[in-house]
DNA sequence: TGTTAGCACTCGTGCACGTCGAGTGCTAAC
DNA sequence: GTTAGCACTCGACGTGCACGAGTGCTAACA
């Protein structure tokens, strides 16, 4: 759309000062409100008149005759494309972040539930993130540990430095020598397959070669298994649904429950953060921009992290429509570049 | 309390009618609905009497002068000591937790969190749960294991057969052999060693004796130090919080939120559920016998398990006082009987 | 003595109606 | 082009009223 040829400044500025002052009181904003409160040197009545403009064009609304404006999702999308100032988040913020992501943590899943914890932390929205995911990894390597108790620890490596382990419960016992022969067995074995190479003859040869008893080979590889399943689906991770309780939008009980369900709806959530996998810059989604009538009232802000290539994750912020654009773009945007750099760490060697 | 003397059979099978038809409705329950729903053969009048004196007595209250009768807390009470029959569950419902429950899995954390979520899927309400917890719990081993890229996976078992583990980032390159020396270094001198014996000292002879560069043992000890420190404190797992917006006692979204908040205090819930950590038999706490203010309103059944000694965890159900509770009592003491016999599978070693 | 039919009474719910006030659009004056 | 003034609109809120579910009480019955 050509926006600039739509508005003269001060249409820009009162439509800003109704989106701020919206976005911070939820009531339909007043023509009298805007000109003592924004100081814009214009009298209730001149600024009537341009709302009466800003509506016919329909940048805002009203819900009522008698009743102050309220953006439409055409006026926060001009909002958000042209009058936002997205400005960095506060030093002891980033600081705060950026101590939290840099824990030495080694495992990626972790880091995104944290990333997600601390956005929603910052922002007082909810969030969702998706790990990366990538089918048909192949195995790097394999490692079977004992704990003690008949069980073991399985240690995945995939492709990309993906790790993931599991605790199994064995049928039988088996000595220390016997796991660490079975583990160099199938790492050698399996180096660089797909885990949909597994077949039961290799199992078999495995019992054969090693003289394992029943009981062994088949928890490990359950185990195995197990642990590609989880390396290859993204996983979904969220954090602070409570918070949009504390919305007026929410107070309709039936529209808070929808959004709860649809925020455990993981196959939905999957395929939304997928369509914006690659696209590292914040991506706003607003109302009806989005195709789930039960977001049509909520607005998403998403954005993908990862190494540049295959492997790629997102993050996203739901809030009301009235939400605190310039905040959520700056804290996922941040968020987003410490996830990068962590990725980045990981694969690399 | 002495109940028996109290009532007589008519009163009782009045007052079980009506905390069985307040289960179900959530509407005051009148005379005339009793004699015609529940075949007592007694005309609307008689049962107003009798109600008169449940009411008098304590057992049920009237909201206003011209609603029906509510049970109160006594009135619950009651009808869990006396009146309720807790039978088992559905041979089906059984078949699913159980199998659910059996999939070998060998680490607690996962088992118990599995548990929550079976319990709030059958009962319909929300589960909280309490991993086992022992502080000063002594190192039975440790194994250090390369996972690429400058990582390591950091394995601890602790006494009883808690297993944890964690993927750490170190700050500079070792090789294979290397890391397998240090994991023999550590494993034999923490073996039996709580985690606040690893001192400086040791870190130093570790690095001195093995002629490891900075940067390796550091993150290894603090990766070390945060699984013991999963391991020692009770990990509390939820599930089905949104189930409990179903319930019209949630209409209030005040009072939703309230509880909600609630049960994001973990130390709260992990003081509530270590109080009834070592009683194995399901344990009811209606309304306003719950200290806190924000739970007057519901119930809580709860049930502890564990290996019989020290080792015990908790699991719990929440939801309102007229819960279901025959249901409720018959899983929750279905589940917690898996927990306990896998709890006792895994520390036989 | 226990049970039941009948009836007056209570009180929450839902609806119509009136008042109040915030906010608007329009007009005329500056 | 801007602004003051004013009539108008409409939601919020309070009041009054009819309705109905459910009660307690009394008197009749078995």
């Amino acid at each position: 759309m050509s926006w600039d040829e739509d508005l003269n400044e001060r249409k820009k500025a009162i439509l800003r000062s109704i989106v701020d002052d919206y976005i911070h009181t939820a009531q339909p904003v007043g023509s009298r409100t805007i000109s003592r409160k924004h100081e814009l040197g214009l009298s209730s009545a001149t600024i009537r008149n341009e709302m009466a403009d800003l509506e016919e064009l329909g940048y805002i609304a009203q819900p009522h005759t008698s009743a102050g404006r309220v953006p439409s999702d055409k006026g926060y999308r001009f909002y958000v494309d042209n009058l936002v100032q997205v400005q960095d988040l506060a030093n002891e913020e980033m600081l705060r972040i950026r101590t939290a992501m840099d824990e030495r943590i080694g495992e990626l899943g972790e880091l995104v539930r944290r990333a997600a914890t601390l956005i929603s932390a910052v922002t007082g929205y909810a969030t969702v993130a998706m790990t990366p995911q990538a089918e048909e990894n192949p195995i790097r390597s394999i490692q079977i540990v004992p704990v003690g108790g008949q069980r073991v620890l399985v240690i995945i490596v995939a492709s990309g430095g993906v790790v993931n382990s599991r605790v199994v419960r064995l049928d039988a016992e088996l000595s220390d020598e016997g796991i660490h022969c079975l583990s160099a067995f199938l790492d050698q074995r399996l180096s660089g397959k797909a885990v949909s190479d597994i077949r039961i003859s290799l199992m078999l040869e495995a019992e054969q070669e090693l003289g394992l008893p029943d009981g062994i080979v088949l928890p490990v590889v359950e185990g195995l298994r197990e642990c590609m399943r989880r390396i290859g689906h993204a996983e979904i991770m969220m954090d602070g649904m409570m918070n949009l309780l504390n919305f007026p939008e929410f107070n309709d009980l039936f529209k808070a429950r929808e959004v709860m369900d649809l925020l455990r709806e993981d196959d939905f959530l999957v395929e939304l953060l997928q369509k914006v996998g690659k696209r590292t810059n914040p991506e706003v989604r607003i109302g009806a921009e989005n195709e789930r009538r039960s977001l049509r009232d909520l607005s998403l802000v998403t954005a993908g992290y990862g190494d540049g290539d295959r492997r790629y994750g997102a993050i996203g912020v739901i809030g009301p429509t009235r939400m605190t654009y310039s905040r959520v773009i700056a804290s996922i945007d941040y968020v987003r570049k410490l996830l990068d750099r962590e990725i980045l760490r990981m694969i690399r060697d």
